[in-house]
RNA sequence: GCGGCCAUGGUGAAACGGUUAUCACAGGGGUUUGUGGUACCUCUAUUACGGGUUCGAUUCCCGUUGGCCGCCCCA
């Protein structure tokens, strides 16, 4: 049989192939009995948010948490999955949200359902379902977490994506909705990031519907000088028209009535004192006479914050917006009661950051590393590891990796100060080796006394200033 | 949902339609088993997937999937 001659071959340059080739083979069948597809890819428009992204992330969300705590917001969690008709109902049925990006299915008993593709509406919901009217007024909550909407995607705009939250229910008057608008303001203050507020008002169903009639009779003249989408908006939803790009539109719209116009007295003045009190804490504003937000809650103020931009990419500049929606509890069913709030979108805030080259400040590495020789060093090795996290030291180790040598190469990669190394020797005499990786000197310790002894190293040299600029 | 551009290992790139798909970096393993940052060796891609044209396709065509850009819309 040939594979007994070939058995005498030095074992190495056989062993190795063989085992290879029954790695290979493995991996094929295991191929071809998955056959649907090679590898899981993600589904269009998700994403994962890797370790390295984390830094950034976290620096968005530590400081919406911190801001949204000094402002007495209380964090509610909502879930992702809620009645279909509860957005219908206030997001409104025919916006694009609803209409054609909202994931929605009937789930195993037979109930339509749907993705949250915003939380304000479960908000809401909560506020109702759990008698918050019967707390002190207002209730003021905050939340963070995944939204879906099947929209085309692009940079900054995800099918699955974050957005932190604002709402307070239970009082009407303009310093709420000025108040809300300053913590969006320090929010973004606090991240260093250039924005502008753009602000205006739709008042109340009322008079929105009286000023709609009034524009949509002003365009219908000029409608054969319309793009087909702007037809589509005037029908559709005339206020649309507002932000419309067309140069035509454009041009039309500078004799347009304007909404502001339309207002009834207490609307404007309403908003006129939202002005006023942006005025006083000096929250730059814009007034946008022509901002029109997509959902069909809000009432009276709407907002939004906008990335200053440095001309060029004027692409999902917009980082938050919101606005009064003082008819949205009534519209669920609870007694009349007034409300406001904003979303942030946390990866086009992420993304703005990242265009900056704003770095949050790196997680302190860990400076001591542990490598082991052997089982009985290992067992030391895992109670030591306890004791030095105890100590508030903290510790790595390679404890899959049997080699020296190779452990403390990843001791070198990871650029840790000391390296301890705990070898059989070392075991039976309750010692240990402490080496220090930048001049190799070591010193033979008691194991007992090792935490205080590389404690007290670690105090004495600072770490050397060699922070990793960025990259 | 509409239109355009694109798709090679973990990453960044290379390959007039023609030999075992090249390079760098990162990563794993090793250079005789207790010592790192250098060196050397070695491993890691059915060229996104599926069809077609061709003697032959990474290279051409079509479809699918995915990414990016603009529109719609929105965060």
């Amino acid at each position: 049989m040939p594979l007994k001659k070939e058995k005498p071959v030095p074992p190495k340059k056989i062993t190795k192939p063989v085992v290879e080739k029954v790695v290979e083979k493995k991996e094929k069948d295991e191929e071809e009995g998955g056959k649907s597809s090679k590898t899981f890819e993600l589904l269009r428009g998700f994403r994962d948010i890797l370790p390295e992204e984390q830094g950034r992330w976290n620096l968005v969300r530590d400081t919406v948490r911190s801001i949204a705590e000094s402002y007495s917001f209380d964090r509610i969690d909502l879930p992702i999955l809620e009645r279909s008709d509860l957005f219908q109902k206030t997001v409104g049925k025919a916006t694009d949200i609803v209409e054609k990006e909202m994931y929605v299915f009937t789930d195993p008993s037979n109930r339509s359902v749907a993705l949250r593709p915003e939380a304000t509406a479960s908000a809401a919901r909560a506020y109702i379902s759990h008698g918050m009217l019967d707390r002190p007024q207002p209730v003021k909550m905050w939340y963070v977490g995944p939204m879906f909407r099947h929209d085309r995607p692009q940079a900054g705009r995800y099918r699955q994506f974050y957005q932190a939250g604002f709402e307070s229910f239970g009082v009407d008057e303009p310093i709420v909705d000025a108040q809300l608008i300053v913590l969006g303001a320090q929010i973004f203050r606090e991240l260093g990031l250039d924005i502008k507020v753009e602000i205006n008002s739709i008042g109340t169903p009322e008079c929105r519907q009286a000023y709609l009639a009034e524009l949509t009779s002003y365009f219908r003249p000029h409608r054969n000088k319309l793009s087909e989408d702007d037809k589509r908006r005037l029908q559709k939803n005339p206020l649309r028209i507002l932000d419309s790009k067309e140069e035509a539109t454009l041009e039309l719209l500078q004799g347009a009535p304007q909404i502001l116009d339309w207002l009834d007295d207490k609307s404007k003045e309403h908003f006129m004192k939202v002005l006023e009190f942006l005025e006083e804490v000096e929250i730059p504003y814009v007034l946008n006479p022509h901002l029109v937000r997509g959902l069909d809650y809000y009432t009276h103020t709407v907002f939004e914050f906008v990335l200053a931009q440095d001309e060029g990419d004027k692409s999902q500049s917009a980082l938050g917006g919101g606005g009064r929606y003082d008819g949205l509890i009534q519209l669920l069913g609870g007694r009349p009661t007034p409300g406001c709030g904003f979303a942030l979108g946390l990866e086009r805030i992420v993304r703005a950051l990242d265009a900056k080259g704003v770095n949050p400040p790196e997680r302190s590495k860990p400076s001591v590393f542990f490598a082991q020789l052997g089982d009985a060093a290992r067992r030391v090795g895992l109670k030591l590891f306890e004791e030095f996290r105890r100590a508030g030291v903290p510790v790595v180790e390679a404890f899959g990796k049997s080699a020296l040598k190779g452990q403390l190469e990843s001791a070198n990669k990871l650029g840790v100060q000391l390296t301890l190394i705990l070898g059989q020797k070392e075991v039976l005499d309750g010692t240990i080796i402490i080496r220090d990786m930048e001049s190799g000197a070591q010193e033979i310790v008691d194991v007992k006394k090792v935490v205080q002894i590389v404690k007290k190293k670690l105090h004495k040299e600072p770490a050397p200033a060699e922070a990793p600029v960025s990259e």
